[in-house]
DNA sequence: ATGAAAGCTCAAGTGAGGTTTAGATCAAGC
DNA sequence: GCTTGATCTAAACCTCACTTGAGCTTTCAT
């Protein structure tokens, strides 16, 4: 355990395959932290390639940084996740992927019963008006609408 | 056929449940379009109910709002889509949705043999080098990632 | 004719997950 | 000691899908 124990983050950064940029952007938001060296320049420790490899596959799978600074932030004294830890995260990840799924799954038997119907009403489509709107997200803000859609219409 | 054919900004919104501010946004974007009244305000087609319902619809579905004008702009005439046109456009969607369904059931399996081992290399990880990378793009601008990712190291 | 309700434009804000840029400083090899 | 490349900070910028606000104008029912 010598000085090469701590890497550089352009190290981090090549042995991960994340930009320096976003290292910084991890840090900033507490998912990883840093040592400095006299002259100001973040040196890592060899077990954050770890960390952040497990920021990444968190993210393939969904998890947003919030929800991944949550795990990390549940480990005990900042530590790597083990597998015992990997164990219990990739549960709750199993279950959530299921549904998606079964989300998925759903849409394709409506859009099947749809294709040719051609009603595109609001009020009648079993594809617009489903309880289980978890399925896709799909991108942007959409999150800031979701209570309001009181009174759809119909065409006529 | 008189004037009652036309309908006020707030009206398409009430019949859709879309905010007027988004009714103008997607006018701004070309995914509607409207006449103007002597006044300088907006007056909408009936028919373009169905239209504000398609993108609702199709934004359920997962497509972003530039794949829908894609899709609205392919119409001849800047037609309102009917039941031919929904066919095809839906024959589209469930390729797009068996696609996602098998890479989840993928990451499933993937993630059902991983559990436990808590290797996270990215090298050796399974779950990390799949080439179906399709997957979830689970929120927020990672399609600006996706070619990089060249150099992926152990953790040794 | 009037007053409320609805509409108008344009600019800026939101949030996630970063990247880019600029200008300065640090570390290392020769 | 010098040069080169890596790193530093801070702030600005990007996409997507909208919303919000300010400051005015139009429409419609009475």
């Amino acid at each position: 355990m010598h000085r090469t124990d701590l890497i550089a983050i352009g190290d981090l950064a090549r042995r991960t395959g994340v930009a320096v940029s976003a290292i910084r952007f991890y840090e900033a938001k507490g998912l990883v932290a840093a040592l400095r060296t006299r002259g100001g320049q973040r040196r890592f420790l060899r077990a954050d390639i770890r960390r952040v490899s497990f920021i990444l596959i968190a993210q393939q799978l969904g998890l947003s940084l919030e929800e991944i600074a949550g795990e990390l932030a549940r480990l005990p004294a900042g530590r790597t996740p083990n597998a015992a830890d990997w164990a219990r995260i990739s549960g709750g990840l199993q279950a959530r992927i299921a549904a998606q799924i079964a989300a998925l799954e759903r849409t394709q038997e409506l859009l099947g019963q749809c294709i040719g119907c051609g009603c595109l009403s609001l009020k009648r489509c079993a594809l617009y008006n489903r309880e289980d709107k978890a399925a896709q997200r799909g991108a942007g803000p959409r999150y800031l609408m979701g209570d309001r859609a009181g009174e759809i219409a119909e065409v006529g």
